[in-house]
DNA sequence: CAGGATCCTCACAGATACTG
DNA sequence: CAGTATCTGTGAGGATCCTG
């Protein structure tokens, strides 16, 4: 059995930090996640799904927390009552990272409108 | 016939700023060719393709670069010659992102041990 | 309430062959 | 040299039903 085949996990593309970090958070509804637990600090899974509005379905939340949880950026506790009650909050890891996106956000809200015209221009060429 | 499908493209979120840019530059190559163009200021399109290495394929590269070229992130210059010969460079608009790119990578390098311990963790729990 | 378990599908990415 | 044109697969994301 040959091993043709390299991993995503073990190369990451040149080893380059960024692309490890764009794995993870090139999806669709992590950074989004991370940026309500950034101001709400502490929220229910239905919260969270309320905030997010009705875009995201039951699973992709789950996984997406599941994700965030393991890689140490959301706590998650359970609280062992009926009915159960989970709670979500930042981890200081996750925490220093928002300051991060909300940078991109900021560059991404003061040249979107320069991209779209950019965008618009070049499918009319 | 009905329109029931909301594109992407149309709503991306909430109109969330910051999930518009991950929507272009979530995808594999986008990223690494604007960090490499950050630095090398001009190169040709095989040149782009030996600094990334042989793991993308013509077709990528030549999407990745139309749409950065799209939303006015790179300039792409045709010199009419044969054989044809054609640069790539990164414009201000391209430019202005990029720290913000290195910010973030910054933040992966520091933080990522840390990730992957408590990724490793969260697996044997 | 907070998910787990299934099934589906479609867009993205890759491989390959060809060309001005 | 710098691409196009096709074909194909794969897996993220979604819909739905079920449960401790």
């Amino acid at each position: 059995m040959e091993e043709k085949k390299i991993k995503k996990e073990d190369f990451n593309l040149l080893n380059c930090p960024i692309r490890t970090i764009l794995d993870r958070f090139g999806d669709k509804w992590s950074v989004l996640v991370l940026l309500i637990l950034g101001e709400k600090k502490k929220l229910r899974f239905n919260a969270i799904n309320k905030e997010i509005g009705t875009d995201i379905s039951q699973k992709m939340l789950t996984v997406t927390l599941r994700t965030l949880e393991a890689d140490g950026l959301v706590l998650r506790t359970v609280y062992p009552e009926v009915p159960p009650r989970v709670e979500y909050e930042i981890t200081p890891l996750g925490a220093s990272l928002v300051p991060h996106i909300d940078n991109l956000a900021q560059w991404a809200a003061v040249n979107m409108q320069n991209i779209k015209t950019s965008r618009e221009r070049f499918k009319n060429s």
